[in-house]
DNA sequence: GCCAACGTTGGC
DNA sequence: GCCAACGTTGGC
């Protein structure tokens, strides 16, 4: 089983309301990176659902994998702001997979992350980094489970 | 294929 | 709101 990070903002999308919509399809990725790791991701898989762009940033919860890649169908809606006109149904361009959550952490800052040992060469500290979909060693998400639990 | 311009991300 | 970092676009 793999474990990832993926960064939502939760003035948009928390983990709370992951909580209360139980299943979540993970719309608006748009870059090509980010969308080939979740090609390779398969049901089951942990996520840690980090908050980016708040106040503080940090790792909420624990989230699944509950549906493995398919298109986001965002990309074909002219009202959507992640329309692409780009793309085509013919020819998708862009996948989302689907999110259950799993277990809420105590929040876990990017304070707190940039302590923790294991996670020296993780990318979410690299500077620069923005990446919205990270791959995670077991051991940098266990360490990160440790730290919210 | 190069690279400048531009848009976006995300911490602060 | 600012700005550094980075990905994408498009002219050449």
């Amino acid at each position: 089983m793999a474990h990832w990070l993926m960064k939502s903002e939760p003035d948009v999308f928390s983990y709370d309301d992951l909580v209360r919509v139980k299943r979540e399809g993970w719309d608006g990725v748009r870059n090509y990176q980010a969308r080939n790791f979740m090609r390779t991701m398969r049901k089951g898989d942990l996520v840690i659902f980090y908050h980016s762009n708040a106040t503080p940033p940090g790792a909420a919860g624990i989230a699944r994998i509950s549906g493995e890649a398919e298109p986001d169908p965002t990309q074909f809606d002219p009202k959507s702001k992640y329309f692409d006109p780009k793309s085509s149904p013919d020819d998708p361009r862009w996948d989302w997979v689907t999110l259950a959550p799993k277990k809420r952490l105590k929040f876990v800052s990017l304070d707190t992350l940039r302590t923790i040992p294991e996670l020296a060469n993780c990318q979410l500290l690299a500077r620069g980094n923005r990446l919205s979909v990270i791959p995670l060693t077991d051991d940098e998400f266990a360490a990160i489970v440790d730290a919210g639990s």
